[in-house]
DNA sequence: ACCTGTGAATACATTCACAGCT
DNA sequence: AGCTGTGAATGTATTCACAGGT
């Protein structure tokens, strides 16, 4: 096997530590807004401030791209721009498809974010006849039996996954059949993808679920502890004095099914 | 200082560290399904691999909450559903509200995922006075002057921000205003919030960047190197069939306006 | 005087490998 | 014999703190 042996070889291409490309998106989009408002120069301490990172962090990150800055005074907007741009590959355009053009799907297919840098819509793909030629955000949307040719003909490499969970894994396996190597899903389901092919997950459950958790610490902790017999170490003394939500211990249900 | 003093302070509330809750959603979701099929036991292996993760993470994971398998046998699958439950605090109700029923709000109200696992959609809030009233997945639009009641009166602590960018921090300020502590962010800005308050952030256009920048390694490396006197060490060939998309150097925007 | 770029230090996360219980 | 639970080892990320340019 030449090209790797587990199952995800986290794709820590070259220099770059993935860490730093998940926020390098961050610091262009704050760039960009700086570069709308003319600024010629910024230093590393406020454009940290503007990508709600620290400072140190964002010099390490663009340590790895290269020396773009000047010391003493900071780095040049358009010039970062253009480099942290061509570093993502978004010099280049991006066609992708967009699979499941039910709610979240046509939510997808008319958010401004996807066309305005670099992405565009090239398809919308749906299994259910009745979308058929119906456009979407001025998209028509086609039928999954073609889904082999218009990936190939558009030359698409990046698939989007908005179906629904028993349909993904399906859509996946003909979508990398078909050429496309990245796959942004949204369905909430673990996709088996072979090795090569980059899968990123959006999971607005997960996400929940996550908030959900932290919340359940800020205040309530002792209403759990005292309804088990579970005995946790009484977790530092909250004190917050944000909102004072109060116990709230009036809600019922204990089991979700 | 008794609260902590930085800007973010990584809620890392007692022993569990993120990465694991994070995990923890993942966990849940394989097993409800096997709890759906009766399974009555499961190994750490089985589970790790519906999952997709490996299963010493799993099991160091599970570490974090207690002992709850069996050693020889493995993990009770109804048990375990209940603890990770409790865990993310998913045995009581959780009412959120949706602010911004565009598109995207819109097929958020009427995603599954939310209702069927602790989550209410409590009240559906946008600024636009032609939706005032409408229904969405059946629950009535509400207008954004009404926020602070809506909240108060529903105890909400959970606010998912679906707005454009532009609106986002004021909406954010009124949600942690009225008493939310926990937002999960849609709109692509980076919100300001005071301490207590977490944020998470689903950006589509963020990941599609990361997306991109790993796609351009797979195919394109020589390409780029050909034309940057950079001199990058070759990275492992990439002998994937996708497209050849070729260089593609013609398309011209790097700015967005 | 100022701000970048980066080694060194620290903190966090994953993986290994095996003792210990069933 | 089999599988969990976990210390120890390794790998990754963040932060510190300051040398080195402008």
């Amino acid at each position: 096997m030449a090209t790797g042996r587990t199952h995800r070889p986290a794709t820590r291409s070259r220099g770059i530590p993935e860490a730093t490309v998940a926020r390098l998106p961050l610091y262009l989009r704050a760039l960009t807004a700086l570069s709308e408002r003319s600024v010629p120069t910024v230093s590393s301490e406020e454009l940290a401030a503007a990508a709600g990172v620290n400072s140190a962090k964002l010099r390490k990150d663009f340590s790895y791209l290269g020396s773009y800055g000047t010391r003493g005074v900071g780095y040049d907007v358009e010039y970062l721009v253009y480099q942290i741009s061509r570093e993502l590959g978004l010099t280049q355009d991006w066609p992708v498809v967009i699979v499941g053009i039910g709610n979240l799907g046509a939510a997808l297919a008319n958010y401004g974010g996807f066309a305005s840098r670099g992405f565009r819509v090239a398809a919308l793909i749906d299994a259910d006849p009745a979308l058929t030629g119906k456009a979407v955000a001025g998209i028509p949307v086609q039928h999954t039996d073609d889904l082999e040719k218009i990936i190939k003909d558009n030359g698409v490499s990046i698939g989007v996954i908005a179906t629904p969970a028993g349909a993904a894994q399906q859509v996946c396996d003909r979508l990398v059949g078909a050429g496309v190597t990245s796959i942004l899903n949204f369905a909430p389901t673990v996709l088996t993808v072979p090795d090569g092919v980059d899968v990123r997950k959006v999971d607005l459950s997960i996400e929940l679920q996550i908030l959900a958790f932290h919340e359940q610490r800020k205040a309530g902790e002792e209403a759990i502890a005292d309804a088990l017999p579970d005995g946790l170490p009484a977790a530092a003394a909250s004190t917050t004095e944000s909102a004072d939500k109060g116990p709230d211990g009036d809600v019922p249900a204990v089991m979700p099914a």
